[in-house]
DNA sequence: CTAATAAGTTAGATTAACCTAAACTAGTAG
DNA sequence: CTACTAGTTTAGGTTAATCTAACTTATTAG
């Protein structure tokens, strides 16, 4: 049963050369939340499986082959959320948890099923993109809501954060994607944005929530 | 992610108990394809949870607590396979696979969610009850196709075998549950019955089919 | 340019799930 | 009622994933 723990290495391998193309063990371990040593033997057994490249007290990179690996498991990942959301019914703040342990199912038509049934979206329910069947993300480039200047109008097109607890919050707000929203005064002191949308006027939103806000203009 | 393997080990202990209240290693051992001594030492575990009751070289009894367990882990498969049929649109030779897996998910809702979604079905695509969310199953009272007698008709129930080989053969004969059949004739020699349904006359079913299918007179 | 610290490696152990070979027990066939 | 055999247990070993403690290397701050 351990393919699981290997994919979540590969995964979390992933998520960190996005940040950082030389991966170190602590950080590894630190996402997986397991010892150094321990990240450290499943790099050995990864770097002979050719997903990443190591040398002796160097930092790790992951392959071209890693990144393959980790984008067939993202798609699972991403296709299970948005079935959850669109076909099943659950709320955009339940669905990453069941996805975790869908992401692992073996069988691919199960999820190429689920591709099919929804009409083959892009994007999960978060606005994070769906990877194709070759790994290839379409990451548009989008801007942080804080990088939007005062009066500009814009929609809301992805999240830089899917915790359970901020899109929470967000469900308070009545935010959610596609939410249109106009920026009526950014205050200096603290960063903070008041903005409108659907009949709410002078919303208050602060700068960490807009930091994790991705929009376009529009 | 271990649970799977134990729960792979209860819902083979549950089926070996239903054809004998006493359960041997070798048998837990040749269903599950593993050593004797490693058979053993996961009883020996599930003693210690209660799963089931052993003694040194007596045979092995499931608890209460046990067939409990195990009817869970059934619920899981069965509404899984029959999701899989409604809601995905798979054939029913190709959901058994799939829900070998899916039926190690530990998040519930995902499952009562499927209930919900499908309208609370009692059966899986195979006829087989799909449990309560007590453990009970409501296990009604079927004959097989052998034991009917000529010149009866008959309403396909559930099945005895759920393999791929044997669904594919009655997909062949378009055969499903709920298709009504009447007993033409019956061959002394070799038991073989000759059958009538939805259009088709004299069909030939070997004494081996008929006795893979559960009927219902009427 | 050295010395402190952050990061990585080695050594030695544990637990779970598995194995084979050998020894043992219990039920039954004479 | 003994002896055989089918089935069970013991002993000892492997591999994967994990740990802690101790040691080594790399980087950077002074």
């Amino acid at each position: 049963m351990s393919s699981t723990i290997k994919e979540n290495y590969i995964k979390a391998l992933f998520f960190l050369h996005q940040k950082n193309e030389d991966i170190s063990l602590s950080d590894l371990g630190g996402e997986l939340l397991v010892s150094k040593p321990t990240a450290n033997d499943m790099i050995k057994k990864l770097q002979t499986e050719g997903i990443v490249i190591s040398k002796k007290y160097k930092p790790i990179r992951i392959t071209e082959k890693g990144k393959q690996r980790a984008a067939e498991i993202i798609r699972k990942h991403r296709l299970s959320e948005m079935f959850l959301l669109q076909i099943m019914k659950f709320g955009w703040e339940e669905v990453h948890e069941i996805a975790e342990e869908l992401e692992h199912i073996k069988t691919d038509k199960f999820f190429d099923r689920m591709d099919e049934l929804m009409g083959f979206p892009t994007v999960d329910p978060h606005g994070s993109p769906i990877p194709d069947k070759n790994g290839n993300f379409n990451r548009p480039n989008y801007y942080r809501l804080t990088q939007i200047s005062v009066k500009s109008t814009i929609i809301v097109k992805a999240l830089r954060d899917s915790s359970t607890d901020f899109l929470l919050f967000l469900n308070n707000k009545s935010i959610q994607l596609n939410t249109i929203i106009t920026v009526n005064h950014i205050e200096n002191f603290d960063g903070s944005f008041t903005v409108s949308y659907e009949g709410l006027t002078d919303v208050v939103l602060s700068k960490s929530i807009c930091d994790r806000i991705l929009v376009e203009e529009i």
